[in-house]
DNA sequence: CAAGTATATGAGTATATGCGCATATAAATT
DNA sequence: AATTTATATGCGCATATACTCATATACTTG
Protein backbone atom coordinates (compact mmCIF):
# COMPACT_ATOMS: atom_id res chain seq x y z
CA UNK A 1 0.00 0.00 0.00
CA UNK A 2 1.19 3.45 -1.13
CA UNK A 3 1.36 6.45 1.34
CA UNK A 4 -1.78 7.84 1.43
CA UNK A 5 -1.86 11.39 -0.96
CA UNK A 6 -2.68 14.34 0.51
CA UNK A 7 -6.63 15.53 0.39
CA UNK A 8 -7.17 17.93 -1.83
CA UNK A 9 -9.29 21.30 -0.52
CA UNK A 10 -12.67 19.88 -1.59
CA UNK A 11 -11.89 16.64 0.19
CA UNK A 12 -10.89 18.55 3.26
CA UNK A 13 -14.31 20.93 3.11
CA UNK A 14 -15.98 17.47 2.94
CA UNK A 15 -14.21 15.70 6.01
CA UNK A 16 -14.87 18.80 7.93
CA UNK A 17 -18.58 19.09 6.96
CA UNK A 18 -18.74 15.46 8.40
CA UNK A 19 -17.24 16.64 11.64
CA UNK A 20 -19.42 19.60 11.84
CA UNK A 21 -23.15 17.42 11.26
CA UNK A 22 -21.61 15.70 14.96
CA UNK A 23 -20.43 18.63 16.48
CA UNK A 24 -24.02 19.67 18.37
CA UNK A 25 -24.85 18.15 21.64
CA UNK A 26 -28.56 17.50 20.40
CA UNK A 27 -27.68 15.68 17.02
CA UNK A 28 -25.30 13.83 19.17
CA UNK A 29 -28.61 12.85 21.23
CA UNK A 30 -30.73 12.20 18.32
CA UNK A 31 -27.60 9.62 16.97
CA UNK A 32 -27.66 8.04 20.80
CA UNK A 33 -31.09 7.40 20.65
CA UNK A 34 -30.86 5.84 16.88
CA UNK A 35 -28.79 3.66 18.26
CA UNK A 36 -31.56 1.80 19.61
CA UNK A 37 -32.79 1.75 16.70
CA UNK A 38 -35.37 3.22 14.36
CA UNK A 39 -37.88 5.51 15.65
CA UNK A 40 -40.43 8.16 13.89
CA UNK A 41 -40.00 12.05 15.09
CA UNK A 42 -42.27 12.43 17.67
CA UNK A 43 -40.36 9.30 19.87
CA UNK A 44 -37.15 11.37 19.27
CA UNK A 45 -38.78 14.59 20.55
CA UNK A 46 -39.75 12.58 23.58
CA UNK A 47 -36.61 11.06 23.88
CA UNK A 48 -34.20 14.22 23.60
CA UNK A 49 -36.26 16.66 25.19
CA UNK A 50 -36.27 19.19 22.24
CA UNK A 51 -38.72 20.78 20.62
CA UNK A 52 -40.62 19.39 17.63
CA UNK A 53 -39.42 22.15 15.52
CA UNK A 54 -35.96 21.91 16.49
CA UNK A 55 -35.44 18.55 16.15
CA UNK A 56 -37.15 18.15 12.62
CA UNK A 57 -34.02 20.41 11.82
CA UNK A 58 -31.44 18.57 13.21
CA UNK A 59 -32.84 15.45 11.82
CA UNK A 60 -32.71 17.51 8.46
CA UNK A 61 -29.09 18.29 8.69
CA UNK A 62 -28.16 14.53 9.53
CA UNK A 63 -30.17 13.07 6.69
CA UNK A 64 -28.50 15.66 3.86
CA UNK A 65 -25.46 14.31 5.28
CA UNK A 66 -26.38 10.65 4.57
CA UNK A 67 -25.78 10.27 8.65
CA UNK A 68 -29.84 9.14 8.80
CA UNK A 69 -31.88 7.28 6.54
CA UNK A 70 -35.40 8.86 6.44
CA UNK A 71 -38.58 6.71 6.01
CA UNK A 72 -41.66 7.59 5.22
CA UNK A 73 -45.25 5.36 6.18
CA UNK A 74 -48.32 7.55 7.13
CA UNK A 75 -48.14 10.15 8.81
CA UNK A 76 -45.26 9.22 10.52
CA UNK A 77 -41.23 9.35 9.55
CA UNK A 78 -39.01 7.05 10.72
CA UNK A 79 -35.12 7.92 10.93
CA UNK A 80 -32.55 5.28 11.20
CA UNK A 81 -28.68 5.69 11.22
CA UNK A 82 -27.56 4.94 7.76
CA UNK A 83 -23.71 5.23 8.39
CA UNK A 84 -22.12 2.24 10.00
CA UNK A 85 -19.26 3.76 10.70
CA UNK A 86 -20.99 5.60 13.55
CA UNK A 87 -20.87 3.19 15.71
CA UNK A 88 -16.50 3.29 15.37
CA UNK A 89 -16.62 6.90 15.20
CA UNK A 90 -18.43 7.63 18.31
CA UNK A 91 -16.30 4.82 20.28
CA UNK A 92 -13.20 5.87 19.18
CA UNK A 93 -13.98 9.75 20.05
CA UNK A 94 -15.40 8.37 23.58
CA UNK A 95 -12.39 6.19 24.15
CA UNK A 96 -9.63 8.90 23.41
CA UNK A 97 -11.95 11.57 25.37
CA UNK A 98 -11.92 9.06 28.34
CA UNK A 99 -8.19 8.48 28.00
CA UNK A 100 -7.76 12.13 28.51
CA UNK A 101 -9.40 12.49 31.25
CA UNK A 102 -7.74 9.86 32.86
CA UNK A 103 -4.32 11.65 32.66
CA UNK A 104 -5.59 14.87 34.00
CA UNK A 105 -7.23 13.02 37.05
CA UNK A 106 -3.17 11.33 37.04
CA UNK A 107 -1.59 15.11 36.83
CA UNK A 108 -4.45 16.05 39.18
CA UNK A 109 -2.90 13.41 41.72
CA UNK A 110 0.39 14.27 41.59
CA UNK B 1 -19.61 -6.58 28.14
CA UNK B 2 -22.45 -4.37 29.12
CA UNK B 3 -25.05 -2.55 27.25
CA UNK B 4 -22.85 0.98 26.65
CA UNK B 5 -25.17 3.45 28.78
CA UNK B 6 -26.55 6.61 27.39
CA UNK B 7 -23.99 9.48 27.86
CA UNK B 8 -24.73 12.36 29.82
CA UNK B 9 -25.27 15.94 28.22
CA UNK B 10 -21.91 16.66 29.91
CA UNK B 11 -20.38 14.17 28.10
CA UNK B 12 -22.13 15.01 24.85
CA UNK B 13 -20.78 18.45 25.09
CA UNK B 14 -17.03 16.88 25.48
CA UNK B 15 -17.64 14.84 22.19
CA UNK B 16 -19.52 17.69 20.57
CA UNK B 17 -16.60 19.97 21.14
CA UNK B 18 -14.29 17.22 20.34
CA UNK B 19 -15.60 17.18 16.94
CA UNK B 20 -16.27 21.09 16.67
CA UNK B 21 -12.28 21.00 16.33
CA UNK B 22 -11.78 18.68 13.58
CA UNK B 23 -14.84 21.13 12.10
CA UNK B 24 -12.39 23.20 9.86
CA UNK B 25 -10.92 22.54 6.61
CA UNK B 26 -7.52 24.56 7.71
CA UNK B 27 -7.25 22.82 11.11
CA UNK B 28 -7.24 19.50 9.16
CA UNK B 29 -4.92 20.65 6.73
CA UNK B 30 -2.85 21.41 9.93
CA UNK B 31 -2.99 17.46 10.79
CA UNK B 32 -2.50 16.56 7.94
CA UNK B 33 0.37 18.05 7.21
CA UNK B 34 1.62 16.66 11.30
CA UNK B 35 0.74 12.79 10.46
CA UNK B 36 4.04 13.82 8.63
CA UNK B 37 5.39 14.20 12.10
CA UNK B 38 6.47 16.65 14.25
CA UNK B 39 6.60 20.67 12.50
CA UNK B 40 7.19 24.16 13.55
CA UNK B 41 4.35 27.38 13.23
CA UNK B 42 6.77 28.61 9.97
CA UNK B 43 7.13 25.24 8.35
CA UNK B 44 3.00 24.58 9.19
CA UNK B 45 2.54 28.43 7.79
CA UNK B 46 3.98 27.26 4.49
CA UNK B 47 3.13 23.62 4.34
CA UNK B 48 -1.08 24.72 4.56
CA UNK B 49 -0.78 28.61 2.52
CA UNK B 50 -2.74 30.05 5.64
CA UNK B 51 -1.83 33.57 7.53
CA UNK B 52 0.66 33.27 10.27
CA UNK B 53 -2.16 34.55 12.76
CA UNK B 54 -4.83 32.61 11.49
CA UNK B 55 -2.68 29.18 11.91
CA UNK B 56 -1.36 30.04 15.29
CA UNK B 57 -5.18 30.67 16.53
CA UNK B 58 -5.80 27.26 14.97
CA UNK B 59 -2.74 25.46 16.68
CA UNK B 60 -4.18 27.50 19.60
CA UNK B 61 -7.41 25.49 19.35
CA UNK B 62 -6.08 22.34 18.72
CA UNK B 63 -3.58 21.89 21.51
CA UNK B 64 -6.01 23.22 24.05
CA UNK B 65 -8.08 19.87 22.95
CA UNK B 66 -5.55 18.05 23.24
CA UNK B 67 -5.12 17.05 19.85
CA UNK B 68 -1.65 18.56 19.36
CA UNK B 69 1.07 18.73 21.72
CA UNK B 70 2.75 21.95 21.75
CA UNK B 71 7.42 21.94 22.45
CA UNK B 72 8.87 25.47 22.68
CA UNK B 73 12.35 25.33 21.31
CA UNK B 74 14.43 28.48 21.87
CA UNK B 75 12.54 30.88 19.38
CA UNK B 76 10.30 27.98 17.69
CA UNK B 77 7.49 26.07 18.93
CA UNK B 78 6.65 22.85 17.45
CA UNK B 79 3.66 20.94 17.40
CA UNK B 80 2.63 17.24 17.09
CA UNK B 81 0.18 14.73 16.90
CA UNK B 82 -1.13 14.44 20.68
CA UNK B 83 -4.55 12.31 20.09
CA UNK B 84 -3.29 8.59 18.44
CA UNK B 85 -6.93 8.16 17.89
CA UNK B 86 -6.91 10.68 15.14
CA UNK B 87 -5.48 8.28 12.55
CA UNK B 88 -8.27 5.99 12.78
CA UNK B 89 -10.88 8.70 13.08
CA UNK B 90 -9.80 10.59 9.68
CA UNK B 91 -9.33 7.18 7.82
CA UNK B 92 -12.78 6.28 9.33
CA UNK B 93 -14.61 9.45 7.87
CA UNK B 94 -12.60 9.04 4.69
CA UNK B 95 -13.88 5.55 4.18
CA UNK B 96 -17.64 6.64 4.84
CA UNK B 97 -17.29 9.58 2.25
CA UNK B 98 -15.67 7.21 -0.09
CA UNK B 99 -18.53 4.67 0.47
CA UNK B 100 -21.29 7.78 0.25
CA UNK B 101 -19.90 8.63 -2.91
CA UNK B 102 -19.52 5.52 -4.63
CA UNK B 103 -23.15 4.94 -3.38
CA UNK B 104 -23.74 8.29 -5.14
CA UNK B 105 -21.87 7.04 -8.25
CA UNK B 106 -23.83 4.51 -8.55
CA UNK B 107 -27.33 6.09 -8.55
CA UNK B 108 -25.80 8.25 -11.39
CA UNK B 109 -25.03 5.83 -13.72
CA UNK B 110 -28.52 4.25 -13.54
C1' DC C 1 -64.76 17.82 2.25
C1' DA C 2 -63.75 19.10 7.15
C1' DA C 3 -60.98 18.24 11.07
C1' DG C 4 -57.17 16.26 13.27
C1' DT C 5 -52.42 14.58 13.57
C1' DA C 6 -47.39 14.25 12.40
C1' DT C 7 -43.76 16.58 10.41
C1' DA C 8 -41.47 20.39 7.94
C1' DT C 9 -40.27 25.11 7.12
C1' DG C 10 -40.05 30.49 6.84
C1' DA C 11 -38.66 34.44 9.52
C1' DG C 12 -36.30 36.64 13.13
C1' DT C 13 -32.89 36.77 16.82
C1' DA C 14 -28.89 35.58 19.44
C1' DT C 15 -24.50 33.56 19.65
C1' DA C 16 -20.29 31.55 17.98
C1' DT C 17 -16.43 31.56 15.21
C1' DG C 18 -13.17 32.21 11.21
C1' DC C 19 -10.38 35.69 9.26
C1' DG C 20 -7.39 39.88 8.65
C1' DC C 21 -4.86 43.70 10.54
C1' DA C 22 -2.09 45.46 13.75
C1' DT C 23 0.52 44.83 17.70
C1' DA C 24 2.33 42.34 21.75
C1' DT C 25 5.35 38.93 23.81
C1' DA C 26 9.36 35.92 24.07
C1' DA C 27 13.85 34.50 23.05
C1' DA C 28 18.23 34.83 20.47
C1' DT C 29 22.01 37.82 18.63
C1' DT C 30 24.86 41.73 18.20
C1' DA D 1 20.37 47.26 25.83
C1' DA D 2 18.85 47.37 20.99
C1' DT D 3 17.51 44.64 17.15
C1' DT D 4 15.82 40.74 14.88
C1' DT D 5 13.14 36.60 14.54
C1' DA D 6 9.28 33.41 15.80
C1' DT D 7 4.97 33.08 17.68
C1' DA D 8 0.78 34.74 20.07
C1' DT D 9 -3.15 37.81 20.79
C1' DG D 10 -6.61 41.95 21.02
C1' DC D 11 -10.04 43.79 18.12
C1' DG D 12 -13.47 44.30 14.62
C1' DC D 13 -16.06 42.46 10.78
C1' DA D 14 -18.55 39.08 8.31
C1' DT D 15 -20.78 34.86 8.22
C1' DA D 16 -22.80 30.59 9.89
C1' DT D 17 -25.91 28.29 12.59
C1' DA D 18 -28.87 26.96 16.61
C1' DC D 19 -33.06 28.15 18.58
C1' DT D 20 -38.04 29.82 18.99
C1' DC D 21 -42.55 30.99 17.25
C1' DA D 22 -45.83 30.70 14.01
C1' DT D 23 -47.51 28.57 10.11
C1' DA D 24 -47.45 25.41 6.16
C1' DT D 25 -47.64 20.82 4.25
C1' DA D 26 -48.87 15.91 4.04
C1' DC D 27 -51.58 12.37 5.27
C1' DT D 28 -55.57 10.08 7.71
C1' DT D 29 -60.19 9.75 9.34
C1' DG D 30 -64.92 11.02 10.13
Amino acid sequence: MARKAPLSDAALELVARRFAVLSEPMRLRLIQALFEGEMNVNALVEATGGTQANISRHLQTLTQAHVLARRKEGLQVFYSIADPSLYKLCELVCGSLEKQFARHAESLAK
